[in-house]
DNA sequence: CTTATAAATAGTAATTATTACTATTTAGAT
DNA sequence: ATCTAAATAGTAATAATTACTATTTATAAG
């Protein structure tokens, strides 16, 4: 694959944030970099990282949004705030009663772990 | 809620396949029934019918799918045909780590495991 | 059984995320 | 330095979903 400055340049903004941006977040931060990168190029290469490995591409109900955490982890999602944070979740299935129950074979789990983050816990009334 | 014929049929559509679809096959089931049922109405109903826990959705990447078992269960996705399968898989999440590490409310757990299903073996020399 | 009224619908237009297309630019091999 | 295929910018197209509005309808009250 040849290089190019637009797929480094996404692919750090990608790597250097742990709030799992959207493509349209990225194609922002991306223009403060190189102020003509058309949004088709950052779709494009955020696809391309995907598949060499670079980055993961995670589904928040209905928008891919980009993940540059490359150590297999789960995520945790805030069901009042939206935001979604890295959590290392035991992923111990049992893989034989899917592939004697279901004739499945098993290749990788996703887990998505719904509930309520830290920004929104009753304040003591001091 | 009033009642509605529409509601009722969609809902019954939903309840009787494991294909977990999406709206726009749901659409066309529902028309067979009611010829100028609207494809909006159908998207209104599918939400409602999810809030009031008649039916559930599901996100298979970036579409929406609609499962009708209502029975807590986990998904199987193929790789290779994108068949979504129902299973039941041991959710036993450490939920203190989670409480404890992340300052996190856990509430709801969703599973996806992606492999390869049995319409994709390797068929035997015979 | 009427009537009144707010909820639901059909049909259409609008929106949003994503992909496709095409002329131009550019990495990098020769 | 030149060549060529890959990558890009800019724009148009597509697909899923939601919004809008005039009309229809479930159902509560007389």
């Amino acid at each position: 694959m040849r290089y190019s400055e637009q797929r480094e340049v996404i692919k750090n903004i990608v790597r250097s944030t742990k709030t799992h941006p959207s493509a349209d977040w990225i194609y922002i931060e991306a223009k403060k970099i190189i102020n003509n990168i058309s949004l088709g190029t950052v779709y494009r290469n955020l696809k391309t990282l995907a598949k060499t490995g670079d980055i993961r591409i995670i589904y928040d109900n209905d928008q891919a949004k980009y993940d540059g955490n490359l150590d297999g982890h789960q995520h945790l999602k805030c069901l009042k705030c939206g935001r979604i944070i890295d959590a290392n979740v035991d992923t111990n299935i049992d893989r034989n009663s899917i592939i004697n129950e279901h004739d499945f074979n098993p290749q990788e789990v996703e887990i998505f772990i719904f509930g309520k983050c830290n920004n929104h816990k009753k304040r003591s009334t001091k």
